[in-house]
RNA sequence: GCGCCCGUAGCUCAGCUGGAUAGAGCACUCGCCUUCUAAGCGAGUGGUCGCAGGUUCGAAUCCUGCCGGGCGCGCCA
């Protein structure tokens, strides 16, 4: 248990106490009531709000709470000073103990520091990249790959079972298209000379292999025949061969899904017409024709009936169609089944998706919430396009153009710790530019250069220890602290909270942030030793206090490599 | 016209789901530095948190309305 949760545990039962002593009414609400670090350092290790929303309810003012609850703490081993601030805060200072305990405490729990209970086992479903099945990954698709895997990550170190999953559309247009594309890349195989790619058509050449492999295997039987008895067999080839790639490339940012999910698959399973079926028995389904959207109307607009989903019940904005005029399913009708077969196995569904789509955000949920009766939690993250830099030039990219850069080109010349870090450094929802130059910057304002040197910093130092000091070392002596020690144990003691806001949120990027504040915090402990060569953690003539001082470094290099396995990036152990 | 996301220092961004005097990097100014791993260190300047109301002990954070930017807007995926 850290550190915050055990005085938050204390807290929680010297409030129980009260209440049995009449201190406090019974019932009282405490979901508000926080233990944490006040923001001014000055202020002391931890603050709790606890009086200031007990007072109101409990028919007192926070200032006379909080000095019963203060006489109170001060009973608490841990913790030496307490006192009472501003419009009812209790401030206290922990025991220096405590937080020499919380060294140990790192070092004990290596690679499991900060790692939670939180999620008390409940199962969560990340769907994410989810990419069209009809090429290779390109810079559009990382980063909400990076984001969901981070985001994986971080809910099964917070506690909860967590499923990777990817959804394949493998059923609408695009995927016919695909089949065509490949249906010419065939007969090219077979010597014809196709000329051209014709508009509408996949141009790219990553087909070719996969149109002289079915030439291979069928020679000319499907050549000049019709497309209704080759259109499917091309289809799920070609689907098949691009889901290679795109696991290839996935593959190399180190993304690996427990479960591929087929949109074909769960219309031919019928679960679809289950989820339809269902929604009908509640009167959310009718046969209806829309309201024009308001503002200027598309020119081929044409009142028709369709089959729709009345998500306005759930806060949409309009009803849904489900199924096309032509009876054919839409996306939408196929992708709400596909979130019912998710909801079955899963407490809680994440979605990632690109800001493209948020217009459809308010469908989905409303569907899920028809659908399990709001009894599944559903969180859709939105993820912000990146701009490509090159010297400060942005990158133009676009099918159109028929330029765009590729997943794998971009890991190729960064690398994929350098990747995925960088993906991990704005906020999901925030736009973002990736700037090759910049990224591989070894420099402070470089966040990927500045953490790992932190580690490989602490790296280092294990190394030179061995040599100045040779044989065994004395065990640590944590008394020999001063305050900029502790201070950086109380930083390190951070982390479990940083790992459980950040699950909660659903936000990684917290955790590349927090490293980077650890990283500096280290850096600048490193840099008293310039000028005060006895503040060095090496010290020539005290093995005692090189001992100790390696060895609050060494749980420091612990808490980066634990953060930084979240965000999937290796600790380096020598910059090259 | 509607919906979603966003608006914080000159620039790029954090801000722990409502806490105390709003933070970091860059840039700028002033010092220092030839090193336990070099790719620097320390300090300083810089803010009406888009604007206006509201909620309450307390708001950058929640609510409403404007302003500005991005994305999307029946039978595409």
């Amino acid at each position: 248990m850290s550190i915050f949760a055990r005085i938050a545990a204390a807290l929680d039962g010297l409030l129980d106490d009260m209440t049995a002593a009449g201190e406090l009414p019974a019932g009282l609400n405490r979901s508000s009531v926080t233990v944490e670090p006040p923001r001014d350092a000055s202020h002391g290790d931890m603050a709790t709000n606890a009086a200031m929303v007990l007072a109101k309810p409990a028919g007192t003012n926070p200032r006379a709470l909080a000095e019963l609850i203060a006489a109170r703490l001060r009973n608490l081993a841990e913790v030496e000073t307490v006192d009472i601030a501003g419009p009812g805060f209790i401030n206290m200072r922990l025991d220096r103990t405590a937080w020499e305990g919380e060294l140990t405490a790192v070092h004990a729990a290596g690679a499991d520091y900060g790692r939670s209970t939180m999620g008390a086992g409940r199962t969560v479903n990340v769907e994410y990249v989810s990419a069209n099945p009809t090429g290779p990954m390109h810079m559009g698709h990382c980063r909400g790959a990076v984001v969901g895997d981070a985001l994986a990550s971080l809910l099964g170190f917070a506690g909860f079972k967590v499923t990777r999953e990817y959804y394949i559309n493998d059923a609408g247009a695009q995927v016919q298209t695909l089949g065509r594309s490949v249906h010419l890349r065939y007969r090219e195989a077979l010597g014809e000379d196709i000329g051209a790619i014709p508009e509408g058509y996949y141009p790219g050449e990553y087909l070719i292999p996969i149109g002289q492999q079915l030439a291979a295997e069928f020679g000319d039987t499907y050549a000049s025949a019709p497309e209704s008895e080759w259109l499917d067999l091309f289809r799920e080839r070609a689907v098949a061969a691009m889901m290679d790639m795109i696991r290839d490339d996935l593959a190399l940012l180190g993304i690996h899904h427990d479960v591929f999910a087929s949109e074909a698959a769960v219309q031919s399973a019928g679960k679809v017409d289950v989820a339809l079926k269902r929604l009908e028995g509640e009167g959310l389904i009718y046969k209806g024709v829309l309201e024009p959207p308001k503002g200027e109307l598309p020119d081929d607009w044409e009142p028709t009936e369709m089959t729709l989903f009345r998500a306005t019940r759930f806060g949409d904005d309009s009803d849904r169609p489900v199924r096309k005029s032509d009876g054919g399913l839409t996306y939408f009708g196929t992708d709400l089944a596909y979130h019912a077969q998710k909801a079955e196995s899963a407490d809680i569904l994440v979605d990632i998706w690109g800001a493209d789509h948020g217009g459809t955000v308010k469908r989905i949920k409303a569907a899920v919430q028809a659908l399990t009766g709001g009894k599944v939690e559903f969180d859709v993250k939105l993820v912000q396009m990146v701009r490509l830099m090159r010297n400060g030039e942005l990158v133009r990219m676009g099918k159109r153009l028929g330029n765009f850069v590729t997943l794998a080109d971009v890991v190729e010349e960064v690398g994929k710790d350098v990747v995925r870090f960088t993906m991990l450094t704005r906020k999901a929802d925030a736009q973002m530019d990736f700037d090759f130059a910049k990224v591989v910057e070894a420099s402070k304002d470089n966040p990927v250069f500045y953490v790992q040197y932190a580690h490989a910093r602490i790296a280092s130092l294990g190394r030179r220890v061995k040599e100045a000091f040779p044989g065994e070392l004395p065990s640590p002596d944590l008394s020999r602290f001063g305050a900029e020690e502790l201070d950086l144990i109380k930083q390190m003691a951070n982390f479990p909270r940083v790992v459980e806001a950040a699950a909660n949120a659903h936000e990684p990027h917290r955790i590349a942030f927090y490293l980077y504040d650890l990283a500096a915090s280290f850096h600048g402990w490193w840099n008293l030793g310039n000028d005060q060569p006895e503040r060095r953690v090496i010290v020539a003539d005290d093995i005692g206090l090189t001992a100790s001082r390696l060895h609050l470094s060494a749980g420091i290099a612990q808490v980066i490599r634990n953060g930084l396995a979240l965000m999937g990036v290796r600790a380096l152990e020598e910059m090259s």
